[in-house]
RNA sequence: CGGGGCGUAGCGCAGCGGUAGCGUAUCUGCUUUGGGAGCAGAUGGUCGCCGGUUCGAUCCCGGCCGCCCCGACCA
């Protein structure tokens, strides 16, 4: 392709609303137009990049045994009812909806368990036609909370689903298995640098999940890892082992009340009073479906609600208002004590953090109050307990004790065993070699095409633009022709043109009249991999250089032998 | 949904009660040709929308829409 002929502008300034390297670098490149909040266009450069991306997950999934199917976008509202997602997406306005002229409900589908339950029920009936894994590449639509950071979270994207349908559960650990596997190349040809987490099952339901993430400080999630075991998790899902307890071996002191006037946080008590946080004990009342909750915890450890929802079963999770916290314990926010809580009126669960509490400090149940020398055992009688403090960074390894380390990740992929959910609720059965008639055991997978792409732009740039893995490069050779006023140069650079294409080169020919560093900048901020520079002073020498984006190296060949030149530099690049 | 901010040329921004300007990009000419050159000229704007105040509004006031950031959780 000419540059001439070809629709591209690139920009030096970025919006100024732009803030994730990602979105500047693919903006700036000419590759990507914002439209409207979450909404981007594609240009013809964008497009090959996205493509490439696309053909890639393609391919990997195709090789695993995957068949390619495509499910309506536009879905009815009565399908999403028999699975029972519509009022709860509607509830978390997720969905995108619209009418038809008769006034019907439709959808467009953020993912199509639904749609593809449908079609597998229809068609499978017996274990004899199992298992089987469909999946689409198919854009989505999701009316997130904050579209941001450009491809990264978007309202409309491109999306890879695939779905497992398994007699049984080791059929489902075999097409987990699979699509793990598949990932892990995927993301492997896309130059990824990532790593795979134990996720939480999240809205959707189900059991195992894990989600492959890729390092990033523009990350949206938190990744927790141990360097010495492998072990890894999202935040939501981490757990940590025991922490040391700062009350280990204590004696037990009598409960005697402290004034504390105005001092009704964390912090205010802990400098008031001269202690440490973790002396303390938080006392935190939540809202739920199934009323209020009150969360018991060390005081310099953080809830995770996630975790939270999963000790109490409850399906939402808010902290009450100052208003209700009173209303539902008798005692002001910020003086809640767990020895004045009308135990038998509320739920109450403590975190495994304070099991052995001894000589804490915590709400004395009324304004301005709060206590010392609780003692847990003693003072309150706790009668659920669970996890669901969020690990820190240092915190001892679930599994093997050693510090854990948190980063930021980008979840660009996830994998789920998701069970009988939906095949029970949309009557997708098989019949065994009893006779008997079983709902499918499924897996649902995804993979972001758009996140994947800008992913790797987050992990390969620097001060000059976009240093494009070769995979996902939109072309993988720059030709520039620094001179193309000067016919000799022209008439080579164009020569040299015909030759790489003739090659079957995926090569992008700058043939503007524009000046040379115009073109080097340019090139290099789209980041093709390869530049071939014709003209100057190597042309004098009757040579080309050949320029490797990674880090500028420089080598020159003889303009008969450049595509060989070429032909070896690309080589290296798919080595690594 | 709450808080904050911003909507002025394709992009980045300034301005200000008297109907608009800078940089960049674009076009023309000259000059230049190895890292976003220089000179000269030119094109380009219902100053987000609606209403109010005023002799007069891009500017002040009100409403709406759009966009961005933070928060929606720790007492």
């Amino acid at each position: 392709m000419r540059w001439s002929r070809y629709f591209l502008q690139t920009v030096r300034e970025a919006p100024g609303d732009a803030e994730a390297v990602s979105h500047i670098l693919l903006t700036r490149a000419g590759m990507i137009r914002r439209l409207a909040a979450g909404i981007y266009s594609l240009t013809p450069l964008g497009l090959r990049s996205h493509r490439k991306c696309e053909r890639i997950v393609r391919e990997e999934m195709d090789r695993s045994g995957a068949l390619e199917v495509e499910l309506p976008i536009l879905q009815p509202r009565e399908l999403w009812e028999e699975s029972g997602r519509w009022e709860r997406y509607e509830r978390e306005e997720i969905l995108f909806h619209l009418k038809d002229r008769k006034a019907g409900d439709y959808c467009l589908a953020p993912t199509a368990e639904e749609a593809v339950t449908t079609m597998v029920r229809a068609g499978v009936t017996s274990y004899r036609q199992l298992p089987v894994t469909l999946y689409q590449i198919r854009t989505k639509f999701r009316d997130e909370i904050r579209p941001r950071f450009g491809l990264m979270r978007g309202r409309e994207f491109l999306m890879y689903d695939g779905y497992s349908f398994d007699a049984g559960e080791e059929g489902l650990d075999r097409s987990y298995a699979a699509q793990d596997a598949a990932y892990r190349a995927i993301f492997r040809r896309c130059g990824l640098d990532f790593t795979v987490v134990q996720a939480d099952s999240g809205a959707i339901g189900g059991t195992a999940s894990e989600e492959f993430m890729v390092l990033a400080d523009t990350g949206e999630d938190a990744v927790v890892s141990c360097a010495a075991c492998g072990y890894g998790a999202n935040l939501e899902k981490a757990e940590t082992g025991r922490r040391p307890a700062p009350w280990r071996d204590e004696t037990e002191a009598p409960l005697v009340e402290v004034p504390t006037p105005g001092k009704g946080g964390i912090d205010d008590v802990v400098n008031f009073l001269g202690i440490t946080a973790a002396r303390m004990i938080k006392c935190l009342v939540y809202e739920s479906e199934q009323g209020y909750a009150v969360a018991l915890l060390r005081g310099d450890l953080e809830v995770n609600e996630v975790a939270l929802k999963h000790v109490l079963g409850v399906e939402h999770l808010a902290l009450a208002s100052e208003e209700k916290v009173e209303r539902a314990t008798g005692a002001p926010v910020g003086y809640v004590g767990p020895h004045k809580l009308p135990w038998e009126k509320l739920r109450v669960v403590a975190d495994e953090s304070i099991r052995d509490a001894v000589n804490a400090v915590t709400g004395a149940g009324r304004r301005d109050w709060h206590v010392a020398g609780f003692v847990l055992r003693r003072d309150a009688k706790v009668e659920q307990w669970g996890s669901f403090a969020q690990a820190r960074a240092g915190d001892p390894c679930p599994r093997c004790g050693k510090p854990l380390a948190i980063a930021r990740g980008i979840e660009v992929g996830h994998i789920f065993k998701l069970g009988t959910k939906y095949s029970k609720a949309l009557g997708c059965a098989y019949t065994d070699e009893k006779g008997e008639s079983h709902p499918a055991v499924m897996g649902t997978y995804g993979i972001g095409v758009g996140r994947t792409m800008a992913s790797a732009v987050e992990q390969h740039h620097d001060g000059d633009g976009i240093v494009w893995p070769l995979s996902l490069a939109p072309f993988e050779i720059a030709l520039v022709s620094l001179n193309p006023a000067d016919a000799p140069t022209r008439e080579a650079a164009d020569a040299l043109y015909d030759a790489l294409r003739q090659a079957g080169m995926d090569v992008f020919y700058d043939d503007r009249d524009e000046r040379p560093g115009v073109k080097f900048k340019d090139a290099d901020l789209i980041g093709f991999p390869i530049r071939v520079n014709v003209g100057g002073r190597a042309f004098k020498e009757g040579q080309v250089e050949i320029v490797r984006r990674r880090d500028k190296n420089v080598r020159t060949a003889p303009l008969a032998g450049a595509l060989e030149a070429v032909r070896a530099l690309r080589a290296e690049l798919l080595g690594g």
